[in-house]
DNA sequence: ACATTTCTGTTGTAATTACAACAAAAGGAA
DNA sequence: TTCCTTTTGTTGTAATTACAACAGAAATGT
C-alpha cells in the first residue's frame, strides 16, 4: 500500500485531503490495492457490484456484448476514472458491462457506503472527498453524453468528425492522440472498420484531417 | 411552496427524511419552485448552471442540436429525475445540452453546495439525502448507458427490438405504453422517421410485436 | 534477421437507410 | 358536422453501409 501513496494522494478522489486525513480515510474506506492484467475483468454483466473502484494506473474499456454477439465499447477509461461507482450507488443493480483491463492495471478499491457517510471518525475533510466523488460520476456522465453526440451522428463522416472534433477540444490543440487503435474505434463509434478506415483515408485526401497511426491532425473547423 | 410539500416529500431525494427535517433543508438549501409552460427551456446549451432541479411534475426532454441542425433527443426525463446537476458538480462547464419541457413542469430548484455539503444545521439526515443524490444520478448513468445501447444496435429493426424489449424489461410487462411518439422516437433512436414506420409494421406483419398508438406488446423474448 | 501474427487499408457487392413525396388516420377548433 | 392541422404509415429511389475477401504494413516473438 505504501508505495502506491503518492498515486492515491494524487488521485482526484483525494484532491484537497492532506496527508494525514488520507490515512485516517484509507483505513476508515476498508481501502486495497489491487493489480489486474491485461485482459481481465473487473467487472462482468451480470454482476451485484458492491465496491466502487478508482483506476490509479492503466486502460479499462467499459463494453457490452450485444444479443448479436457484436462487441460494443462504450468507453475507454484511464487514471482516475472510477467503475461501479454507479452501479453500487443504484444499490442491488445487475451490472449491464463488462469492465475489461485493455492494459496492466492498478485499481484502488473502496467501501461506498464509508465514502458516502460521515464517518464516527469526521474526518474533517470528508466533504471534500463526497464533492471529488460527484464531481468523478458527473464526468463521467458528461462523456457519456459527448459519446451519444458521436454516434448519433448520420453518416461514418460525420460520426468521425464529431468524434475527432471533441477529442480536439479536450486535448485543446489540433493535433492530438487518440488512445484506440482502429477496431476499438469502430467498436466505440458502432461502424465498420474497413469502411471507417476508408472514410479516414477519403478525409485525409480530401485534406481535411491528417494522421499517422494514431497522431491526428483535424485541419477544419467543425 | 406549502402545497408542494407532498410532492417534496414524496421525491426520491428526500426520501427518509422526516417532516421537520424537510424544512429545516427547505431552508438550508434556498430551495424554490418554478413553474415552466411546455416549450420552456430550463438549461440551453452553452449555459453555465449553477443550480440543480428536481422534477417534481410535467416532461422535459434533454436534447442536442446536430451541427447540421437535427435534432437529437438524448432522454426523456420525468419526475424525480434531475437536470443539471452533472453539471453544477462538474464546475463551471458549460452546458453541451439543452433541456426543453414537452409539458407544464414543476421544478425545485436547490443549491448544489448546500445539498452536497454537511451544514452547521447539521440535519442529523444529510447523509440519506447525499445517498439519494448519488442514487439519482447513478440513475441517469445507467439511463444513458441503456440508451447507448438502444442506438448502438446496426439496423433500425434491432434497435427497435432492443429499445422495446429494455423498456418491458422497466415496466416489467410485455405490454406498455411509450413516452415518445413516432418523430420523438427516430430522434431518440437516430433513425429516419417513415423508415422507423415501416420496420415497425413489419415487425408488426410478422408477429414480433403488436402496437396500437404509443401502446406496445412484445410478443417475443430478446 | 526471420517468421508469424496483428493491424490497417482497399475494393466490390448486397443489404440497409435516408429522403422526398404522398396517402391515410387521428385530433382539434369553429 | 366540416375544415384544418398534426401525426402516422407507405412507397420508390439514390445514397450509404456492412460484409467479405484480400493486400500491405507494422508489430511481436524467437
Amino acid at each position: 500500500m505504501q508505495k502506491y501513496y503518492q498515486k492515491i494522494k494524487n488521485s482526484s478522489l483525494f484532491y484537497g485531503i492532506t496527508d494525514s486525513e488520507l490515512d485516517r480515510m484509507l483505513e476508515c474506506f476498508s481501502a486495497t490495492i489491487k493489480k489486474y492484467e491485461e485482459g481481465d475483468l473487473i467487472i462482468r454483466q451480470g454482476d451485484i457490484v458492491t465496491k466502487i473502484f478508482l483506476i490509479l494506473e492503466g486502460e479499462v474499456n467499459i463494453e457490452k456484448d450485444t444479443y448479436w454477439g457484436r462487441r460494443m465499447i462504450i468507453q475507454k477509461l484511464h487514471a482516475n476514472n472510477n467503475i461501479g461507482l454507479s452501479l453500487v450507488a443504484s444499490k442491488n443493480v445487475e451490472s449491464n458491462i463488462n469492465a475489461i483491463c485493455t492494459t496492466d492495471t492498478l485499481v484502488l478499491i473502496l467501501n461506498y457506503e464509508k465514502c458516502t457517510r460521515m464517518c464516527q471518525n469526521a474526518c474533517s475533510h470528508h466533504g471534500a472527498l463526497i464533492d471529488n466523488l460527484f464531481k468523478i460520476i458527473s464526468k463521467e456522465n458528461i462523456e457519456l453524453i459527448e459519446k451519444i453526440e458521436n454516434i448519433s451522428q448520420k453518416t461514418i463522416r460525420d460520426k468521425l468528425l464529431t468524434y475527432l472534433s471533441n477529442e480536439s477540444i479536450k486535448n485543446k490543440s489540433n493535433t492530438f492522440e487518440i488512445n484506440f487503435n482502429r477496431q476499438e474505434l469502430a467498436d466505440y463509434l458502432n461502424i465498420d472498420r474497413s469502411a471507417m478506415s476508408f472514410e479516414l483515408s477519403k478525409l485525409k485526401q480530401e485534406g481535411f484531417i491528417d494522421f499517422n497511426k494514431n497522431k491526428f491532425k483535424l485541419k477544419v473547423e467543425i
